[in-house]
DNA sequence: CTGAAAGCGCTTACAG
DNA sequence: CTGAAAGCGCTTACAG
């Protein structure tokens, strides 16, 4: 291996005088300097991260502790993460499939010492286990966690907002009697879209609203789609938590000859991919993924530039209804 | 910070002992373990990665190379080299978004030091590129690349062979017009997949072939599509090199009214997850993509252990057909 | 502007 | 089984 010895003796001056041409500006002829930089240069010499860290107190690389690694919400905020990461140079360590707490803890620990601050997502951050199982001295920010750790500054996307927009937007459309697919009650975010729906549904006069039990995925949706189906009354609209049970739902109308959006609307949440070439296109609402990497990256730098001015702060993401032919218009139908 | 010397201090011993007990199995009294390690949990002591690397030559680390983030590929080969990394006890270190070979050089540059091996995925790494960036000294395995580098191994899809099996698989159903909507020139995989379309179709009595440019993107798969229709002959199949040109040759056939598998058969590859939501279904090729991930971490682990061995071998992940409506029999049309 | 020297936290022969 | 000491490669005051 090529150290900076090697390069010290091939340019003929101190490993001081290299690490200093090397790194920051300081004082070195131009001369000095150019020579250094060929010598490192002709013998290809890459300075060790680990005896650098040793002394800088520095790893310049950054942590982030993910629930999951499966499909495109995880592969969207990493790109996020990343793309600021490398704004900033700074590496990024990745870590996931933690089970469960013991797991999360774990993965924690092994993190530590080795990154300059974390990003924290996982369903098992509950209030104290940071602060029991993190360094009060390593920088940390909560990615879409329900809990308010005293330590760490969260970001989270807008579900609330978001579920919101898109009741309003049923609303506005003349629809009247409105069901809802609910999410895992376990989950943050599925308790925030439900809120959301529920707070702007609330106290409306002539509008109805009913609930489903779902747990986000397909099948769940199919089978809340059947049952809709079979009630007494049928609802205007259905507001799925998210795209998976919206195209469950979708296939249960289908099978059953029911025409959506003619005879009832349909939304759902996340903006997946695949959400545009449903039959019918699928209105939703988008979250800003890759923003949320992105955000959550420059909270944590500014964590790690200033850890004195720690703050428990909450950040969101805004969400956007994307409407699309799922969700008729049931007022102007006659218009088009 | 609590370093190791914190904890010899309270367990009341040296610490080269506390580095014996906490690391290797190394010849420590049970009693004695017992207080270091107690004394390591009060203090929540964790070694600094950076001073351990320094002496070990070892980081614990491996990093990934990838041109990109964005979307399912990128995320599921993620989840399989995470997954095989945990098992090793390894660190993920990931880079991304290398528009060129500067841009790749640097990336390659920066991982130096810092991981005790690399797994490289990048259409920039030609022959000879790695002679130049990469230390001698550190393993690498690339990942879906063209380029035989000397100094290393290999792991691509089988994407020759999955294409050989779908053309296989159009021509039991009793297609003879085929057509084969290219991927990018550029893309080695999208060349394997013509190469194993073409050599399949080669020499087959009664069996037309023809080709359309195309460049994985689903407007170019819409108007490889339309320029079908307006064939003189329109073939009995359509063998799409990626699923999202396939997606765009259904819109324009679903467009024009033409039944698909009815009219036409039609096929993809991939599999990527909205494949089984289209109407029909698509036909296409399963890419085990965590597999390939997998098995590239695996093949670098083995690097890292005996460097000695290194050898320009290439793996192949193997890929299967799975068959949907899009694909009509048109043999046994009659009997369904 | 440049060099000699100390020191970062850890592991590992080498003694005992 | 345990400890004293050297050393990993780098950066950074401190002199000059």
């Amino acid at each position: 291996m090529v150290t900076i010895k090697d390069v010290a003796r091939e340019a003929r001056v101190s490993v001081a005088t290299v690490s200093r041409a090397l790194n920051g500006g300081a004082r070195v002829t131009p001369e000095t300097r150019t020579r250094i930089e060929r010598a490192a240069a002709r013998l290809r010499y890459v300075p060790l991260g680990a005896a650098r860290s040793l002394v800088t107190r520095r790893t310049q690389a950054i942590g982030a502790l993910l629930p999951d690694l499966f499909g495109e919400f995880f592969s969207e905020l990493i790109r996020g993460i990343d793309l600021a990461a490398r704004a900033h140079g700074l590496h990024l360590l990745v870590s996931s499939s933690h089970g469960d707490a013991g797991e999360t803890a774990a993965a924690l620990r092994a993190m530590q010492g080795r990154v300059d601050g974390l990003l924290i997502m996982s369903p098992h951050v509950e209030p104290g286990f940071l602060r029991k199982h993190l360094s009060d001295s390593l920088p940390a920010v909560l990615v879409g966690s329900a809990s308010r750790e005293r330590r760490c500054p969260r970001i989270n996307t807008d579900d609330y907002g978001g579920a919101c927009a898109m009741t309003g937007h049923l609303l506005a459309k003349g629809h009247r009697a409105l069901a809802f697919i609910e999410g895992p009650a376990a989950n943050f975010d599925a308790r925030e879209r439900r809120r959301g729906f529920a707070e702007t549904v609330a106290g409306r006069r002539g509008v109805t609203a009913s609930y489903l039990q779902g747990d986000y995925s397909e099948e769940s949706g199919f089978r809340a789609g059947r049952a809709l189906l079979a009630a007494r009354k049928r609802p205007d609209a259905v507001f799925a938590a998210n795209d998976m049970m919206a195209i469950g739902c979708l296939s249960a109308f289908n099978e059953a000859g029911v025409n959506v959006p003619g005879e009832i609307a349909l939304a759902g949440f996340d903006d997946i991919p695949m959400a545009r070439y449903m039959h019918p296109p699928l209105t939703t609402v988008r979250v800003r993924i890759a923003e949320l990497g992105h955000a959550a990256l420059e909270r944590l730098v500014g964590q790690i530039a200033t850890p004195e001015t720690t703050a428990a702060d909450l950040t969101t993401v805004p969400c956007e209804v994307v409407v699309r032919a799922s969700c008729g218009a049931r007022t102007d139908t006659a218009g088009r």
